[in-house]
DNA sequence: GGCAATGATTTGAG
DNA sequence: CTCAAATCATTGCC
C-alpha cells in the first residue's frame, strides 16, 4: 500500500519535473518531428481520400430516388419517374401511388434521423478524442497534425458506417420500388369510363380500328392509362371482336346507337356540315354491315368506302349513315342465327379494310380530321 | 372453385 | 417498329 503510494508520487513528481523542464518545448518538438516522420513513412500518403465511386453511386441513387436531396419536393422525383413510367398518374393508381410515397417518406425519415445520429456521434467522439489527445499531448509527443490525422481516421470510420446506412437505404428503396412496380404490373381492369371511351372509339372506327399515335395519346390521356395500354386494348379488342363478332353484336349496337345520338345532337346543334364527330360514324356503319347480312353489308360497304376514301364526310353522307345505322340497329334480326363461327370471316374483314388499310395509323389520322371523336365524346 | 372476361406478354411476320 | 395471334395471369362474378 505504502509502496504504491510512494511510486505514484515519484511518477507524478517526475512528470511534473519534466513538464516544467526548461528544455521541454524543444524536446517535444523534436520528438514530434521524429514521430511525424516515422508515422508518415509507415502510413504512406493515404491522407487525401479520393471520392469513393461506390459512395458516389449511392449518393446519386439516393438523390435520384428523392431520399436525400432537397426536402419535401424530393419525394416527387421518384414519384414523378414512377408516374411517368405508368404513363401519367391516373386517379386509378393514386392509392398505390400515395402508398409508395408514404413508404418512401418513411425511408427518408429513417435515413435522415440515422444520418443525424451518426453525425452527432461522430462529432461527439471526435471532440472526446481530441480532448483526450490534447490532454495527453502534455505528456506525450502529439502534434496538432497527428490529432488532425486521428480525427480523419475517425471520420473515415464514421463515413464507412454512413456508407452502410446509405447502402441499406438504397436497398430498401429498391425493394420498395420493385414491389411498387410489381404491384402495377398486376392486371387491373380499367374503370368503366375508360372502357367506354375505348369502346366508343373502337366501334365508331370499326372500319379501321387503328388509332393513330396521336389518337392513342389522346385516348390514353382521357382514360388515364398509358399509350401502351391503349395499344394493348385495341390489339385485344380487334382480335377478340374478329374472333367472335356475334358476341360483340350487342355492344356494337349500343355504342353505335350512342354515337348516332351524339352525332344527331351535334348536327342538330350546329347545322354546319363539318361536325367533327361525323367521320367516325361512317366507319361504324361499315363494320356493322360487315357483321350483318350480306345485302346490307354490300350497300353500306360502298357507302362506307366512299366516305372513308373521301376522308372528309359531308353532313349529308353523315346523316345518311347515321340513319342507316339507326335502321340497322333497330332491325335487330341479324344477331339471331348468326353464330360467332359463322360470322367469323377474315376475308370479310379484309374486305372491310382492316387489313387492307395501308399503314393503319396514317390512314386513321386523316379520318380524325380537326376535332376528333374524342373531343366530341368527351363533351 | 369454376368460369368468363380482360389486361399483359410472347411470338412471329412484315 | 406495329400488328395478329396465341397464351398467360389476374379479376370478378356465379
Amino acid at each position: 500500500m505504502k509502496l504504491v503510494h510512494v511510486c505514484t508520487c515519484a511518477v507524478l513528481y517526475r512528470k511534473h519535473a519534466l513538464n516544467c523542464h526548461r528544455m521541454k518545448p524543444a524536446l517535444f518538438n523534436v520528438l514530434c518531428e521524429i514521430k511525424e516522420k516515422t508515422v508518415l513513412s509507415i502510413r504512406g500518403a493515404q491522407e487525401e481520400e479520393p471520392p469513393d465511386p461506390q459512395l458516389m453511386r449511392l449518393d446519386n441513387m439516393l438523390l435520384a430516388e428523392g431520399v436525400s436531396g432537397p426536402e419535401k419536393g424530393g419525394g416527387s422525383a421518384a414519384a414523378a419517374a414512377a408516374a411517368a413510367a405508368s404513363g401519367g398518374a391516373g386517379p386509378d393508381n393514386s392509392a398505390e401511388h400515395s402508398d409508395y410515397r408514404a413508404k418512401l417518406t418513411q425511408i427518408r425519415q429513417i435515413y435522415h434521423t440515422e444520418l443525424e445520429k451518426y453525425e452527432q456521434a461522430c462529432n461527439e467522439f471526435t471532440t472526446h478524442v481530441m480532448n483526450l489527445l490534447r490532454e495527453q499531448s502534455r505528456t506525450r509527443p502529439i502534434s496538432p497534425k497527428e490529432i488532425e490525422r486521428m480525427v480523419n481516421i475517425i471520420h473515415r470510420k464514421f463515413s464507412s458506417i454512413q456508407m452502410q446506412l446509405k447502402q441499406s437505404t438504397c436497398e430498401a428503396v429498391m425493394i420498395l420500388r420493385s414491389r411498387f412496380l410489381d404491384a402495377r404490373r398486376k392486371r387491373r381492369n380499367f374503370n368503366k369510363q375508360a372502357t367506354e371511351i375505348l369502346n366508343e372509339y373502337f366501334y365508331s372506327h370499326l372500319s379501321n380500328p387503328y388509332p393513330s399515335e396521336e389518337a392513342k395519346e389522346e385516348l390514353a390521356k382521357k382514360c388515364a392509362i398509358t399509350v401502351a395500354q391503349v395499344s394493348n386494348w385495341f390489339g385485344n379488342k380487334r382480335i377478340r371482336y374478329k374472333k367472335n363478332i356475334g358476341k360483340f353484336q350487342e355492344e356494337a349496337n349500343m355504342y353505335a346507337a350512342r354515337t348516332a345520338v351524339n352525332a344527331a345532337n351535334a348536327s342538330s346543334h350546329g347545322s354546319q356540315a363539318n361536325s367533327p364527330s361525323t367521320p367516325n360514324s361512317a366507319g361504324s356503319a361499315g363494320s356493322f354491315n360487315m357483321s350483318n347480312s350480306g345485302d346490307l353489308f354490300m350497300s353500306v360497304q360502298s357507302l362506307n368506302g366512299d366516305s372513308y376514301q373521301g376522308a372528309q364526310v359531308g353532313a349529308n353522307v353523315q346523316s345518311q349513315v347515321d340513319t342507316l345505322r339507326h335502321v340497322i340497329s333497330q332491325t335487330g334480326g341479324y344477331s339471331e342465327g348468326l353464330t360467332a363461327n359463322q360470322m367469323y370471316s377474315p376475308q370479310g374483314i379484309n374486305a372491310n379494310g382492316w387489313q387492307d388499310a395501308p399503314t393503319p395509323s396514317s390512314v386513321t389520322s386523316p379520318t380524325e380530321g380537326p376535332g376528333s371523336v374524342h373531343s366530341d365524346t368527351s363533351n
